[in-house]
DNA sequence: AAATGTTTCAACCGCCCTCCG
DNA sequence: TCGGAGGGCGGTTGAAACATT
């Protein structure tokens, strides 16, 4: 042992940059550069360590550093590096201009980690986790979880769980998708071996195509996936909304919105979280939430210049449809 | 308005790799 | 080939800002 280290000396300051320290030290590189940063400080006039230095220039006062909050594409493109090279934040950094290590570690641990794990993904992987569907309980609201096992089983305990399980089986799904769009090239992605473990939530009475329930004259069309671009995936969507009388099917104004997000399927979700996508060729981490076969989905126009979207698949889940309902209460 | 809890991010720490004598 | 110096990198810390009670 009994390496000095450059940040050993007795005496150098450490803590936050004073203007003035950051002054001398733009000015000093601006008309030398930076050459040995072990040297620099005493050429600078700083009483600081190089090392100190270093990371003050790199991190925070070189010129080419882009300031301010992270776009959208930045995010993707983040996440996508991240799933292919893991915490190699010096080398995400050289994909985005401006961006330096320490900031996209930051975004990363503050941001992204996070926003993974809220859709059970697992931010190592970047793959569903499994073991969230490993135990009920766990997924019960936090009222429940203060009952006793008898207490928690209850339909109504039970039944949001359940509910929790389909909603972190859409995000995970939504995430998955997009990861695929994202790079395509991907051929040799599997769905987990999660399927068997879920309860059963295929529902089998939730009829959504009911044109009798629609006073405006409507214009059926089928929308097929796109032949030639293989790019374009997403056959047509819907945003399903129970009738007073519990069948049947409206759409909001907002499906407007989304039809026109078609020709951008990961701008979705800022519409609207809890739509629907479904596609014929990509494939599901969850299996029987999508309906897989594009001629069950149907998209019409009413006279209003409103669009609608309807399927006669009985795939979805009754529960993920009352989850869907309240949300647009 | 004050106390307390949470989040953010600049800066530090220490390990590891590369270069060079 | 070896060992030390310099620098890069990822993980962690803690002060400040912000949010909640």
């Amino acid at each position: 042992m009994g390496k000095s280290l450059c940040c050993d000396e007795p005496g150098l300051k450490k803590g936050p940059w004073t203007p003035e320290e950051d002054q001398k030290l733009v000015q000093y590189i601006q008309q030398h550069g930076h050459g040995s940063w072990r040297a620099l400080p005493k050429l600078a006039g700083l009483n600081r360590c190089g090392k100190s230095c270093r990371l003050r220039w790199t991190n925070y006062l070189r010129p080419d550093i882009k300031r301010g909050n992270f776009s959208q594409e930045e995010e993707q493109t983040i996440l996508h590096l991240h799933s292919i090279l893991g915490n190699k934040w010096s080398a995400i950094a050289t994909h985005l201009d401006g961006r330096t290590d320490n900031e996209i570690k930051n975004f990363w641990n503050t941001h992204l980690k996070k926003k993974l794990i809220q859709m059970g993904i697992d931010p190592m992987t970047h793959q569903p986790r499994t073991d969230l569907f490993s135990n009920l309980q766990d997924l019960l609201p936090p009222q429940y979880q203060l009952l006793d096992q008898h207490a928690a089983t209850t339909l109504h305990g039970a039944a949001e769980a359940v509910a929790q399980l389909v909603k972190l089986q859409y995000l995970q799904q939504q995430y998955v998708l997009q990861s695929h769009l994202l790079n395509p090239s991907v051929g040799s992605y599997a769905p987990p071996p999660i399927k068997e473990n879920l309860p059963v939530l295929n529902s089998s009475h939730v009829v959504l195509e009911n044109p009798s329930s629609f006073s405006q004259p409507l214009h059926y069309g089928t929308l097929e996936p796109h032949q030639d671009d293989p790019q374009v995936r997403f056959s047509t969507f819907a945003v399903p909304e129970i009738d007073e009388m519990g069948q049947g099917s409206k759409f909001t104004p907002m499906v407007s919105s989304l039809c026109q997000a078609e020709k951008n399927p990961l701008e979705i979700d800022e519409y609207c979280p809890w739509f629907l996508q479904y596609s014929s060729n990509i494939p599901t981490p969850l299996g029987s939430t999508l309906i897989n076969n594009p001629g069950d989905a149907s998209c019409s126009t009413s006279s209003n210049g409103g669009i609608r979207s309807s399927t006669s698949s009985s795939y979805w889940p009754e529960l993920f449809l009352e989850e869907t309902k309240t949300n647009y209460d």
